[in-house]
DNA sequence: AATCCAGATATGGTATACCATTTTAGGAAC
DNA sequence: GTTCCTAAAATGGTATACCATATCTGGATT
C-alpha cells in the first residue's frame, strides 16, 4: 500500500487513456461510475480527476460531470505559442548552464533516434523526441522552467503525437534536433533559439490541421445525430491486488 | 451550495494567511486540525492543501504533514526568470493583439496608481501593481499563457511583496509602468521587451535579498537550538515592520 | 546508563455514507 | 399534441469512519 498514491496511479492511468484517445474529447467521465470501474473509492479518483484538470486534459464544470477536454484550433495555437516561448528560454538557460553530461545525455538521445528511424514505429520515435525536449528542458537547470514545460508538452502530447503519425518526411525532425544539440554543444544562445523556433513554428501548421480535422469529424458526428457512448473501455485496469 | 465550491474558499483563506505571514513557512499544515480549525471536514481541506502545493505554497511530503514551503533564492530566482520571459511574451503579443479596450484598461490602472500613490498603504498600491501585470497578460488574448502567468505572479507574490513593502522608491515602480504602457500604445514589441526587462530585472535582486534575511532569521532560530514547536511562530514572520 | 522493543498515538490515505442541487422523465392539464 | 409541473434518479460536494504506517513514549533488558 505504500506505492506511490494510489490518485497517482489512477491519474497516470486516465492520462495515458487520455492521451492515447481510448477516451476521446467530450467524454464525461462520472466519478463513481470511473471509479467503480477502475476498483477504487471516490476519494482517490475525483483527487486524480483534479489532477487532470488542472494539466489541461480535463475540464471541471460545476455541478457537472467533468469533460475530457476538447482543446479547439486557438487553445492548442495558444499552447504552441507558450512553449514556444519556454523552450527558447530553455535553450538558452542551458546553453550558459549545461553540465558536459546534460549535454551528453541530450546528445545520446539524438543518436538514440537515429540509430532507430527505421527500426521503431512512430510511436516509439515520437517518445524519443518527448524525451528531448524533457531534456533539453532539464538541462536549463531550472526547477520551475522544467515542471511549466513538462506540464505543456503533455498538454500538446495528444495533438503533437496525432500530427507526427501523418508527417510525411520525419526525417527533418532529426535535422532539428541535431541542429539544436550543435547550438547548445557550441553554447551559443541565438543559434538554439533560432534552431527552436524553426523546429517548432512548423508544428504550430501541422498541429492546426490534426486539430482542424478531428473537429470536423466531430462536427459530422453530431450531425449524424448517434452518440458513439466511447464507454467502451473498460474494466479492471489496475490495481488487481 | 452553488456558492464557489468549499474547497477554493479555503485555499483562498489559506492562500491569504500564508502571503501575508500569518502562517509562516515550515509550519506544519495537519489537515484535521486545519479542517477542525476552520470548522470544515477533512475532504475539502485537503483538495486545498493539494490546490496550494500544485501553486507551489505548500510543501506535500510523503506520510508527512504538508508544510508551508520556504522558498529558497535559487527557488525564486528561478521563478523570476520564468516570470520575466512569461512577462515579455505577454507584452509582444499585447502590441498585436489588444484591442483598443484592452489598452484603456491598462491605462486606466497606470492612472489609478499615480492618483492614488500619496494616499494608498504599500499593500493597496501593491495590488494595484499585481493588478497592471495580470492585464497585460489578458491583453495577450492567450487564455493559456494568462494562466500561467497568473500561477507565477502568485507564487512570487510574498516575496514581491515584502520587497515592494521595504523599496525605497516608490516612483520607479510607476515610471517602469507608464514605460511599459507607451510601447503598448505604439504596439513597438521591442520597446515593451526592453521596458518588462528592465522592470522586473531589478526584482531579481530586491526577492533575492528579501529571502536571503529571511533565510538567515531563520538560520539564528535554529541556532538558538530551541525548536519553535511552529505553532509558536504564528506572529512575527517579518512584516511586522 | 544506554539501547531497543512494544504498545500507544498521531496522521495521512482510502472508503463509505449523507446531502443538496440539478437533470430527467412521466403524467396531467389544457 | 404540447406544455408544464412534480417526483425520482443521478451526480457532484461534503462529512465521517476506517485503516495502515510512521512517530513517539516508556519501560525492560543488558
Amino acid at each position: 500500500m505504500q506505492e506511490p498514491i494510489l490518485a497517482e496511479q489512477i491519474a497516470k492511468e486516465l492520462r495515458r487513456d487520455i492521451l492515447r484517445g481510448n477516451i476521446g474529447p467530450g467524454d464525461s467521465l462520472k466519478e463513481r461510475d470511473k471509479a467503480a470501474e477502475m476498483g477504487v473509492s471516490r476519494t482517490p479518483m475525483r483527487e486524480a480527476i483534479r489532477i487532470l484538470a488542472q494539466e489541461g486534459l480535463i475540464q471541471l464544470r460545476p455541478a457537472r460531470s467533468p469533460i475530457v477536454a476538447r482543446p479547439d484550433v486557438k487553445e492548442v495555437t495558444d499552447d504552441v505559442e507558450v512553449l514556444l516561448a519556454i523552450e527558447k528560454l530553455s535553450g538558452e538557460l542551458a546553453c550558459q548552464r549545461a553540465t558536459d553530461d546534460d549535454i551528453a545525455e541530450i546528445a545520446e538521445i539524438v543518436q538514440q533516434m537515429v540509430d532507430s528511424f527505421d527500426t521503431l514505429g512512430a510511436l516509439e520515435l515520437f517518445e524519443i523526441d518527448m524525451s528531448f525536449h524533457s531534456a533539453l528542458a532539464q538541462a536549463s537547470h531550472n526547477a520551475q522552467l522544467a515542471g511549466i514545460h513538462d506540464r505543456f508538452l503533455s498538454r500538446l502530447w495528444r495533438a503533437r503525437y496525432l500530427s507526427a503519425v501523418q508527417r510525411r518526411n520525419r526525417a527533418s525532425v532529426i535535422e532539428h534536433h541535431t541542429a539544436i544539440l550543435r547550438a547548445l554543444q557550441a553554447r551559443d544562445s541565438d543559434a538554439i533559439r533560432l534552431a527552436i523556433g524553426t523546429h517548432l513554428d512548423r508544428l504550430t501548421d501541422d498541429i492546426g490541421n490534426v486539430i482542424r480535422r478531428e473537429q470536423q469529424e466531430v462536427g459530422s458526428d453530431k450531425a449524424q445525430g448517434s452518440k458513439p457512448k466511447t464507454n467502451t473501455t473498460a474494466k479492471a485496469t489496475l490495481v488487481d491486488k
